[in-house]
DNA sequence: ATCCAAGAACTTGTATTCAAGTATGGTGTG
DNA sequence: CACACCATACTTGAATACAAGTTCTTGGAT
């Protein structure tokens, strides 16, 4: 597709940092950039403000580009944002429901048990089963505002999932909201969204005691000026 | 202070497209404005960029950049979003409150009360009394959020407040809002603050009807691609 | 007068160059 | 050996140059 450049280097970029590939504190060159994908700093400069306005990098002028480290105050603005759209979202909901939304979730849970052994791809679709929710309720474009503003919750997310691995629970959990939802029980189906949504949060502190130099407030100074860090 | 000139061009051209000096559906060029501001296009580009991810312009390569017209589902995600956050705010307050968000808050008050016939001034203490409210709770950093996408909802509430001056009614909400938070009656305030959020919402309709050549979905073609446009 | 065609004058996307400041590494000196 | 200092190689911000495509305009023919 006529995908501009600027736009793949972002989706390239983003999928990096939220899935640790680029970690939190790390380095990141606008010329190595370029070099190694081939295009001029142009596109590159662009991507990086989107991010920045994002939170995920931080840019200090003539020092050079870094990747934020993951902020716990910013964990929990995300959780309580995304919760608060969430739940909103889910009050909204009366059917009758649009049957290719419907589809759509259903197959995503069908996939969900079925590769719950990998944990990269699990997220891609436990992203896209929260979408497909406020999509129900017609509210997907605000799903989109709420995705772009919780980048330190994926990774802490991504972290916290990678030591304990949950998946097989939040599967669970996910067959329960919608068939509460689809049921027209929506007081149960804000009920186990609300503590679903709670159980990553609760893990955070215990991540943070584990690997306190991916967070911000750490003693630690800078880190290295060039992490190694591969792209593709 | 040392803002960069991306920040300055970006303030100046969002707040002309919020306060409608720019015109929905208006023509932008970036070499105009880069000569009109005596910078090169570059940060002029960034900024453009950042309204693009907001919403506020739509870039058509190699054919112009406009400003959007008004999106009434755009409207009323941004109502659904804002009602939502500012509601599940609300919830979560409890005293003892932040002694110098509360003296804010109380100047800003009094302040909207004395300038209540300066419609754009009025405006900016609007906004910020909604911040305060939030920033009472400790999630002023999702109401940035929440700010950033609901420019289209702002100019909306910009253009009905302009045909019907509610001005002081939203003062009275205000204060009562307030009253009931500080008195800790936090279901009276969620009332108060849920039926005067859907006020400005409420007026959209009626406002289209009278000018729908700033919406989308109206008949009239591209407009014209240089329209006057005044900077400062 | 009307219509068509060709070129001029725009548009944005990307690449390149220039500017200004910071961190680093090596060297000389005490 | 320790420390100060300077050249150098990097960093991002902004300005300029080039590429490719669209739209308007103008001149000419019918």
């Amino acid at each position: 597709m006529g995908q501009t450049e600027r736009h793949k280097v972002y989706r390239g970029i983003r999928a990096q940092i939220i899935g640790l590939d680029l970690p939190p504190g790390g380095a990141i060159s606008e010329n190595e950039l370029a070099r190694t994908l081939g295009v001029s700093r142009t596109p590159i400069r662009e991507a990086v403000l989107l991010l920045t306005e994002e939170g995920l990098v931080e840019v200090f002028p003539k020092v050079g580009t870094f990747v934020s480290r993951v902020d716990p105050s910013r964990v929990a603005e995300a959780q309580f944002l995304r919760e608060a759209v969430e739940l909103a979202s889910l009050r909204t909901l009366e059917p009758p429901y649009d049957e290719k939304a419907l589809q759509m979730l259903r197959q995503n849970l069908e996939e969900q048990a079925r590769i719950s052994e990998d944990v990269r791809a699990f997220f891609a679709l436990d992203e896209e089963f929260h979408r497909g929710l406020m999509a129900l309720a017609g509210h997907d474009s605000s799903w989109s505002t709420v995705a772009g503003a919780k980048g330190h919750l994926d990774r802490a997310r991504m972290l916290g999932i990678q030591e304990v691995p949950r998946v097989d629970t939040f599967v669970d959990d996910h067959r329960a909201i919608f068939r509460a939802a689809v049921d027209g029980d929506l007081a149960e189906a804000e009920r186990l969204l609300a503590s679903h949504l709670r159980v990553v949060f609760d893990d955070v502190e215990e991540i943070r005691s584990r690997s306190p130099e991916l967070f911000v407030g750490d003693a630690s100074a800078r880190p290295v000026r060039r992490p190694t860090y591969v792209w593709e």
